[in-house]
DNA sequence: CCATTAAAGGAACTGGAGTCCCGTTATGAG
DNA sequence: CTCATAACGGGACTCCAGTTCCTTTAATGG
């Protein structure tokens, strides 16, 4: 096999050699024309056209730069990302849990992101990428989230060997569940039960690694 | 207001007046190919024309009865709630949730199911009556689980007022998240933790109703 | 076994999502 | 400031999902 014959030769990603000043400027404001239809209209009415007459951007850029719908949503997941608040610190295993799980409420309910998280899901059952960029997102917040578990630990709240990315993934999963599955609207006391559920859970070791039980 | 004007006059829906033979023969060669499709191909590739090609039935068959693909996926859970698993009775809590987790755990690794349920979920997200499909077909399963929670209060196993509902949910929902937001495979232990959680989390009256805690 | 007509199915048609081509703008390097 | 070219943008074109129209098949009632 002969190396070095004339590939297709596909050049970096557009949007990477020159990213300051218009491309900059185009991104955004697709981005937040891509937020606005999905917070007004939800995902069905997602099109790529659109998008791009609100942004007053040309819709050949909006193919050229992201394709398809599920690419846009992932870039606007990604785009979010990156405004990742804080963990906080109450001194308590109850009390970080439940500022976790208000904090997915706050966001779940939010009228942007909201609506932005239903679509990512959805985006993310029938497009691989799509997928990928969402458990990778979910991998960072937990493990943003574990230390305060690794914290009860010490502190003597939990068994030692509690999985502590296990019991942040038990405070979202209720309110997701919630938020796909019902048409409940998700309140601050579904929040607070998710956090003390998972709390107790955690206390009474039904998280700990190597289970043996019977 | 006069009545009996000549209104558009849109008789019954299609499939309704003449049910039996080709009728039904149609209904079931076209929800199988879809299943088909949803199992190797996953939602993205659900394309109406596609399915009617391998179900050997007429493409304006297929809009005219279901329309679009959501509608199609929201026949198909209808067609699926139909054959509902009874529910086992072990004598304990924990184990009639483990047995309802490791229902739920089997029905989202299966091969047919599975694609089936995360497409039906993201269907949920952008149409509203899939989505109400949806939420009944929950309702009512969970409705189906509840009582297992009612027998534990009676036997004093958890607290008297713990919300039934709330406590099958919470078994579901840490499968479903997993499943919707990570790569890793739903095993069974992910459905004896789940289960287990549940358990210690109601014992310890995290699900009890009108909460006063702080 | 007919007659009625609900429902299926073939085929041509249409509209708009996605692509292509090429001229225009303005970024970033020297 | 100047130049090379990355990235944008308008408009024509393509292609196929979804519709329409009409013919054929067969389910149901008598």
């Amino acid at each position: 096999m002969s190396a070095g014959e004339p590939e297709p030769e596909q050049g970096p990603e557009p949007g990477t050699v020159r990213p300051g000043g218009r491309t900059a400027r185009v991104r955004a404001a697709v981005l937040q024309a891509a937020g606005d239809v999905l917070a007004e209209q939800g995902f069905a009415h997602l099109d790529l056209g659109d998008v791009a007459r609100r942004a007053q951007v040309g819709r050949t850029t909006v193919y050229r730069r992201w394709g398809t719908v599920t690419a846009l949503v992932a870039d606007l997941l990604q785009d979010m990302a990156e405004q990742s608040l804080p963990r906080t610190e109450t001194g308590s295993l109850l009390g970080d849990l439940r500022a976790n799980a208000r904090l997915v409420q706050r966001t779940l309910t939010d009228a942007r992101q909201g609506p932005l998280f239903k679509a990512v899901i959805a985006a993310a059952t029938w497009d691989a990428r799509t997928a990928e960029a969402l458990h990778r997102f979910y991998d960072t917040r937990v493990a943003e989230w574990a230390p305060c578990v690794r914290q009860a630990a010490d502190r003597g709240e939990v068994p030692e060997d509690t999985d502590a990315h296990e019991v942040i993934r038990a405070v979202s999963a209720p309110l997701y569940y919630r938020l796909l599955t019902s048409d409940v609207p998700l309140d601050r006391a579904a929040a607070d039960r998710a956090a003390e559920a998972a709390a107790a859970a955690a206390r009474a070791g039904a998280y700990v690694r190597h289970h043996k039980r019977t």
